[in-house]
DNA sequence: ATCACTATTGCAACTTGGTTGCAATTTTGA
DNA sequence: TCAAAATTGCAACCAAGTTGCAATAGTGAT
């Protein structure tokens, strides 16, 4: 297997984050580099154990290491679950889509920052570092493949 | 001990969601009610721990009775932790804060309709139920009392 | 009041996601 | 080439949450 492009900026991304590139380092990475959607560390699994074989513990340890060199960054679904994605400049904060059929969870626009602003409000008793914003429904997927089965949801929590 | 106010209150919410006031019921709706903030279950557990002695099972199956009742709706907040809060008409659905340092949980004021609808965006291709904002940063108390040990936070993910 | 039926609770055992300690391996660099 | 440091893998552990089932409490009819 050749080295591709995507492989030169996972590379180069661990370069400028200061670690060093293991293989396992570069697997995970990739899996993350190469998703349109934010992945759970039991997807991220799923994804290695396709090719590569590596440890539970060591892609925790990979995972959280990334997150905390600021590599990637956490989304939070609802019902707890956590996700990862790139925080790289071309993916910037957004907001999120997680549907409530499928559990699909989806990147959508990224808000002004005006209107960040407004969302954080002007209060000056907290110090505001992050926003998150969850949307959740039925994706389109779902909306027309379950029509007639399912009634509405009224789970609306 | 008396019937208070609350009291009735607990009990009239338990009345019309169809559900029968059991003694257990009754002190975790009780203590979802009086608390100013969401209360995971693992706080809810602690409060109850201080009067009766509620089994572990019980308050989870309670909790997510009220849930699907619609009695209460749960906060994701990050890290992956889930909280639940009253969900009345008197308390709607609104924005949270939570704190890096003491992991606190706070309430902040609701959107105006039209603000959420910005959010949620005008596309058709998904139905939206729910609207979560979850904004973090440093709390007031922990803003003042850290101001010299902790540089600011670097781990903006 | 009694009996039978249903709902609710408690208990123990289990599953799952995540963590810890430590030994084995790899990497680095003198 | 060798020693020190970083990284990985393994096994055991921990805590949160779930399941099956027996015990208990409510409820309603007679």
């Amino acid at each position: 297997m050749k080295k591709t492009v995507s492989d030169l900026k996972i590379m180069e991304t661990l370069r400028l984050a200061g670690i060093a590139r293991t293989p396992q380092r570069m697997a995970v990475l990739k899996i993350l580099q190469d998703s349109n959607q934010p992945l759970s560390i039991g997807l991220i699994r799923e994804k290695l154990e396709t090719q590569t074989n590596i440890n539970k513990v060591t892609v925790y340890r990979i995972v959280s290491l990334f997150k905390q060199k600021g590599i990637i960054r956490d989304v939070s679904a609802s019902g707890g679950s956590v996700y990862f994605e790139m925080a790289t400049s071309e993916h910037p904060v957004h907001p999120h889509f997680s549907c409530n059929q499928c559990g699909m969870l989806s990147c959508l626009t990224p808000l002004t920052f005006s209107h960040a602003l407004q969302l954080a409000g002007s209060r000056d008793d907290y110090r505001v570092d992050h926003i998150e914003i969850h949307i959740s429904g039925l994706c389109n997927g779902c909306l027309h493949a379950t029509r007639l089965q399912n009634p509405p949801l009224k789970d609306r929590s």
